[in-house]
DNA sequence: AGCACGCCGACT
DNA sequence: GTCGGCGTGCTC
């Protein structure tokens, strides 16, 4: 008898045993899915991940219904990343099976498929069963594999749903994903048959209807002028000359089509492929011990200053590697900010570069998945879900940007460190990796620091153009000298103008959304708080609107005050939106823009900014830690921080590292061209060792104090942390549960490693309330071992039925 | 996770 | 009298 263990994409511990039928005893290989049954009548697509003749004794395994891949769809390498992820985050493989699969690879008794839309059926090459579902779908417009089973017997559903779906004829309903549907801009073009049609005629055609005949000429000029430009519709309508219902008869007519592009895909190069610039010398020195570390097996930190061209020494990685035969994973923190890579590649790699990231659509990833099985992408450009990606030959990884906290999302489950996953991820594969960044997390650095990683360090700009330069202005020194407007100094407000009139463009970062952080009664002290969480909303002026910037929720300002109905109401804490007022007031003249998460929000604000400010249309960019990524343009030689020091007073021991990264890297932005860029630090603290570090600008002396503090206190390199948070409906019930957690833990674990149980620091998030404890575990060989007794701890805290509807999250080195 | 079973409160 | 809340148990 032989059996199975099967990876289920449910939230359960471990994984499943089914009995393998005989009649697929030959076919059936580690990393093949296969379709099972699960409690009663729901159907699961598993992967299997191991096969072998120990009977179960305690139950009776199901069999297998049927095998779905004619060969592993998972290769080995990802199967032990997988196992390793489980383990390391304490998460199970189910969790990570739901999210490193794209849904219709996972089809389940709730997946949902339709027809597509504006398909015409070939009935004749339809076999039969395909024939009945087709037909069952033209009824009702969802179907679900539940009730396929009433027509269709069970082994061959998913061959049947396969081949329609490989035929176009159907799909897979997103109604999880339909949120995150990613942005597509509509196009227009003229067929190369209409174009074969002879002119005159086609006028002729058009003759009774001038406005149609007119913009079908349009068109064709533009599309004439040049070729390979894409049309985009806004373009055509922007002037406000045609309707769209011109446009409809034109496409009705077949004259004109209308397609759609990924927003991403709009710089889609089709030109032929570009060779690299040489490198200048001091990259070749960076690469040349990058080589050096790669063949003595060691991966390596890419230490390089804003502007000093890391792309170049990647793009020079990354072709070697390509051209020993192997595939390049490049890791970035997200996909809207990589405008230069991206055409880079582009041009160099054409059909074997592959993008795979959060905002496709399933349809989209399972095209890239298909691909790089195929080993036909040689570079894949993603963000951390590529990491699941079924690579054959693995031969470099890169991560971009890797101090950057979005390669470790706390919302999404399951909790993974992309940057640490990649490098265990490259080490399965037997393939090499680069860490880069121009301000590395305090982690690999260390790491580097401990000859862990190699540390390679870039200091020059590219062009040997000069590093901005820093300046720390006392903000309550300007007030006692009454040099004050609002949030600006006299000295900055004339920094700026003298920018202005040199026709150079300025960036002022204020970290902060919204116009006011609190609106607040002053007779009475009343502050409004969102009635889901435990945080106060956040005044948008913008929108006219209160915000909770945790759970989404909105409300409309409140007039006067709810308790005492004093119309005394008053704002306080700045966010951005009142710097941008306030620069507004005071540089009537100039032009002023704003970008954040808010005014972000409508199709192509980003795309169109940019261009603004590309175009030299904007003169000053106020924004949040948005422009600190991906905006590299030529003017800009001022940045602004009016209020830095809002930077470091939060509740988290990274909060100093952050304020460093986020003002160094915006600072990047400035004199990137002409080595004339300036940094203006307002602050009440100048003398802060942060502030003087920064503005010293010696990266080693400023570690060094990062890492000394994070000694002193217990932190990160130093110590592992868990935190475990527990939430709850009911507040009681989450503190007890808490209690409990901790005596348990205090059980097993010496007092000195657990911090809590206590309130999270936001107690209450989307109407659950949170308790965490804190976890400092030593390094090293006893790590292994408490953690082992943390979860020992979790088993004995699951036996007690009464908290099981207590949510647990984990995060282990979060 | 998700689903069924079972036990107690506010409604036609 | 029932509908529906969620606590509990179980899934190969």
């Amino acid at each position: 008898m032989t059996f199975a263990q099967i990876i289920l994409p449910l939230n359960l511990k471990g994984t499943f045993t089914y009995k393998v039928p005989d009649v697929y005893l030959d076919e059936i290989e580690v990393g093949m899915r296969v379709l099972v049954p699960f409690r009663g009548k729901k159907i699961y697509t598993g992967i299997v991940t191991e096969i072998h003749q120990n009977a179960p004794e305690i139950f009776i395994p199901k069999e297998i219904i049927s095998i779905l891949d004619e060969f592993p769809i998972l290769p080995n390498e990802q199967i032990r990343f997988w196992n390793w992820l489980s383990e390391y985050y304490l998460c199970n493989l189910g969790e990570i099976y739901r999210f490193a699969f794209p849904s219709s690879l996972k089809l389940e008794s709730e997946t949902y498929l339709k027809l597509k839309p504006n398909v015409t059926v070939d009935f004749e090459l339809l076999e039969v069963n395909e024939m009945y579902l087709i037909q069952a779908l033209e009824v009702r417009q969802l179907i679900n594999l539940t009730e396929i089973e009433a027509f269709i017997p069970k082994k061959d559903i998913v061959k049947t749903i396969n081949s329609l779906i490989d035929l176009k004829y159907i799909e897979v309903d997103e109604k999880i994903a339909e949120k995150y549907k990613a942005k597509e801009v509509a196009y227009l073009k003229i067929e190369d048959s209409v174009l074969k049609r002879n002119l005159p005629e086609i006028l002729v055609e058009l003759k009774r209807s001038p406005k149609q005949q007119e913009l079908f000429l349009s068109i064709l000029e533009k599309q004439t002028e040049h070729p390979e430009k894409p049309i985009r519709k806004s373009e055509i309508f922007a002037e406000g000359n045609y309707a769209s219902t011109q446009l409809k008869s034109l496409s009705e007519k077949g004259l004109v089509q209308e397609y759609y592009l990924q927003k991403d895909r709009l710089e889609a190069y089709s030109g032929e492929m570009e060779e690299l610039e040489k490198l200048t010398d001091s990259q070749l020195v960076a690469k040349s011990e990058i080589d050096a570390a790669f063949a003595t097996g060691k991966n390596v930190l890419l230490h390089g200053v804003t502007s000093s061209g890391k792309t170049h020494i990647y793009l020079e990685k990354i072709q070697e590697t390509v051209s020993e035969g192997k595939s390049v994973l490049f890791l970035l923190p997200e996909i809207s900010l990589t405008k230069q890579i991206v055409q880079r590649l582009e041009k160099k790699y054409g059909k074997q570069l592959g993008f795979y990231h959060q905002k496709l659509t399933d349809f989209e990833r399972v095209e890239v998945w298909r691909k790089v099985k195929n080993n036909e992408l040689k570079v894949v450009i993603g963000t951390r879900n590529a990491l699941f990606l079924p690579f054959q030959s693995l031969g470099l990884v890169i991560v971009d940007e890797e101090h950057d906290s979005m390669y470790r999302p706390r919302e999404v489950s399951p909790y993974f460190n992309a940057k640490d996953s990649a490098l265990v991820l490259a080490k399965t594969y037997g393939a090499m990796a680069i860490l880069g960044s121009a301000t590395p997390s305090v982690e690999t650095y260390y790491l580097a620091k401990k000859g862990k990683l190699q540390y390679v360090y870039l200091g020059e700009r590219f062009g040997n153009v000069k590093l901005p330069e820093y300046q720390l202005i006392d903000f309550k020194e300007a007030q006692d000298l009454k040099r004050v407007t609002g949030n600006f100094t006299t000295e900055v407000t004339e920094e700026i103008q003298n920018e202005l009139h040199q026709k150079k463009q300025i960036m002022i970062l204020h970290n902060r959304r919204g116009y006011a952080n609190v609106v607040e009664c002053e007779s009475c002290g009343y502050v409004h708080y969102c009635s889901n969480c435990d945080v106060v909303m956040t005044y948008h002026k913008f929108s006219d609107e209160m915000k909770c910037h945790y759970c989404g929720q909105k409300a409309t300002k409140p007039k006067f005050c709810p308790k005492c109905h004093s119309e005394n109401l008053n704002v306080r804490g700045v966010g951005v939106e009142q710097i941008f007022e306030e620069i507004s007031r005071i540089f009537p003249e100039a032009e002023i823009d704003r970008m954040d998460v808010d005014s972000m929000r409508k199709k192509f604000a980003y795309e169109k900014l940019y261009e603004k400010i590309e175009n030299g249309e904007t003169d000053i960019i106020v924004g949040t830690q948005m422009i600190s990524k991906g905006l590299d343009f030529d003017d800009i030689e001022l940045v602004v921080i009016p209020k830095a020091d809002a930077l470091l007073y939060v509740q988290d021991f990274r909060a100093e590292e952050k304020a460093y990264q986020l003002i160094t890297q915006v600072s990047g932005r400035a004199g990137r061209i002409s080595g004339k860029g300036k940094v203006m630090i307002q602050t009440y603290n100048p003398h802060h060792t942060v502030f003087q570090l920064i503005k010293e600008n010696y990266s080693l002396k400023i570690y060094d104090h990062f890492l000394e503090e994070r000694r002193k206190f217990l932190y990160p390199p130093f110590v592992k942390l868990i935190l475990i948070e527990l939430k709850h409906r009911r507040e009681e019930k989450t503190n007890r549960a808490s209690q409990f957690m901790g005596s348990i833990l205090r059980k097993y674990l010496p007092e000195e490693c657990i911090l809590g149980p206590e309130k999270s620091p936001i107690s209450k998030i989307n109407l659950l309330y949170q308790y965490q404890i804190l976890l400092k575990l030593p390094k090293g060989k006893k790590y292994s071992e408490y953690k082992n007794l943390v979860l020992k701890s979790f088993e004995e805290f699951d036996e007690l039925p009464a908290y099981r509807s207590i949510k647990r999250i984990v995060f282990v080195d979060f």
